[in-house]
DNA sequence: TTGTACGCGTTATCAG
DNA sequence: CTGATAACGCGTACAA
């Protein structure tokens, strides 16, 4: 695009050989000559050759390219799974588009639409809602190499890749329970919060304790101010002894209240967060929390993608895939 | 690239149309009958029609696509900076193509190289070192555009838009002296952050005070775990009244360490951080801040960018322009 | 070892 | 209003 912008035409023209043996030089066919591949070479170098990528992309129905739709950037563990993800990319020759959601199923959809008319290799994506899943499984279908990053609980309709939130809800009702507690609450999310409350529920219900609905709160907005501000009701009201948050940021703003109040933690009530965030080990009391463990997840999620990629471009058939993840009770002193 | 991949051609063929026809119709072109556009579209929208966007941008010679590089995701200010554009771009009709340097420079040259390949329409990047600014300079004195986020100090190689870090240095070691501290301490770290310490100096200097080198420390690492550890050594050894970092988390970290050691902030030691980050205003002792306003530089950034785009577009010249934001000092309690 | 011819899917130019 | 025809820059057969 830059006004010198050259193109393998010109270095034909300059070294006097034809484009297509440019073309085959600069990327170093044997089939061109030691001595003619130097003289294009240093030609290109002198010229400050940049080869155009979006002609060869439209040649060789390959772009290189991979779209990633997360519902936020916010987020500490969807930061992360970004920046691995562009790490993991790179290493294996692709690029990323980032598209940003915001939560909003219309955006989900439209994200979807422009990567695939920019016909990327593959997506990866942070499902938002079932909203999409039909468009999603259509793609699938086709055979579009689409790895979802979350999908426990629901039928999942493309590959996925995820932490087992349920199963880490689980654990972490659970060890309250080992400890001896018997009303334990939880504080959730209005969205995407489905698979922890099941964790927590079959949890209470093997153990034979009754579900109190108004035991589980559920907030709006930042999870620090909205932990900080609704952890009240559930101390007062049902007297919990304990209680899960379905984010760090919840059990922390919690704490905070708690110490603020000067109720003891864990004496008086104990907490545990989801995902271990940095700030957890660090807080006056060590959170204990449930682990998410971004690396291993954008990992195989990466592998299974490009194996799809892979597979496609050999016409091979495969089985949908499921991959999850167990998460880790990280125990502190909450 | 999807197996029923669909292209003008079928469409033109269905219908009976040429593909030029079919071609103008999709876009809603004056020049073809309302009766054959619609339909023209009907058949488009049975078929499933997606435009291949690799095709248009040969041939426009334009891709709607911005490429940004960043150091690292991880760092909040960064984080933000990524999700406000993708949100600006959006809008504006244009993706992002999202590149992390991991502070090499060796990365940052080939990110430059790769999205200069893939004919990206321009460029916002947070620049590392003065490592590639000769070919920054080289790529802007050819008329490609792009944008600094950072560049206060330096003489910049290109367009640029950045908090004034120096100014909002100056500024909060001015607020310490006019609460009496003349011992001030700073805490930084080992790159990018000379233009923090040229406001720290000159603050210092502008009311005479003599710049003592053993009241700098600088660090490496994690930004809290460094401040935890590294303020022991300011404190004890040149009993600093009053400690700039450069850095919220630094701040942190080291006030963490002064309530562990009963050392009361801000009667014993004072603090002021940069970026107003969200934990800030939550600490037992809520922080002073130099803020970063993210939303104010991407949106100027990315209406600089957008505006260069056009100019280059049509052909009109224009000068050099770099746009800085003077930082808040938002007072707390520390 | 090298050159010719054609295609990728779309838009742009010019006739009709 | 519509249709040929030629680009865009590169890669791939096939021929020489």
């Amino acid at each position: 695009m830059t006004s010198n912008s050259i193109r393998q035409k010109e270095i034909a023209e300059k070294t006097g050989y034809s484009i297509n043996t440019v073309s085959l030089a600069l990327k170093g066919s044997p089939r061109i000559s030691e001595e003619t591949r130097l003289k294009i070479m240093e030609c290109a170098r002198q010229l400050n050759y940049i080869p155009n990528v979006v002609a060869r992309s439209l040649v060789q129905k390959k772009t290189n390219t991979i779209g990633i739709i997360l519902t936020e950037l916010m987020n500490p563990i969807l930061t992360e799974t970004a920046q691995e993800i562009e790490q993991l990319l790179k290493q294996a020759g692709y690029n990323m588009m980032l598209m940003i959601t915001n939560f909003s199923p219309e955006q989900e959809a439209e994200a979807l639409d422009v990567l695939v008319s920019r016909q990327v290799d593959g997506i990866m994506m942070y499902p938002l809602v079932r909203a999409n899943f039909s468009k999603i499984r259509a793609m699938h279908d086709q055979r579009f190499p689409i790895v979802l990053l979350a999908g426990g609980e629901y039928d999942s309709p493309s590959d996925a890749v995820y932490m087992n939130r349920q199963a880490g809800a689980y654990k972490a009702v659970s060890h309250f329970i080992q400890d001896g507690h018997r009303r334990i609450g939880f504080i959730r999310g209005a969205m995407n919060d489905e698979e922890k409350q099941n964790g927590y529920t079959s949890a209470l219900q093997d153990n034979g304790i009754d579900f109190d609905p108004g035991l589980v709160s559920i907030i709006q907005g930042d999870g620090y101010k909205a932990g900080y501000a609704s952890v009240q009701s559930l101390y007062e009201k049902g007297k919990a002894t304990a209680v899960l948050c379905s984010k760090d940021h919840i059990a922390l703003g919690a704490m905070r209240w708690c110490r603020e109040q000067g109720i003891r933690v864990p004496e008086d009530i104990a907490f545990i967060g989801f995902d271990d965030i940095a700030a957890s080990s660090f807080a006056d009391v060590p959170l204990t929390s449930v682990q998410y463990d971004v690396k291993s997840v954008t990992k195989k999620a990466t592998e299974l993608l490009l194996k799809r990629i892979e597979e496609k471009e050999h016409k091979v058939g495969a089985p949908l895939q499921k991959i999850a993840i167990d998460p880790k009770l990280i125990i502190r002193q909450s």
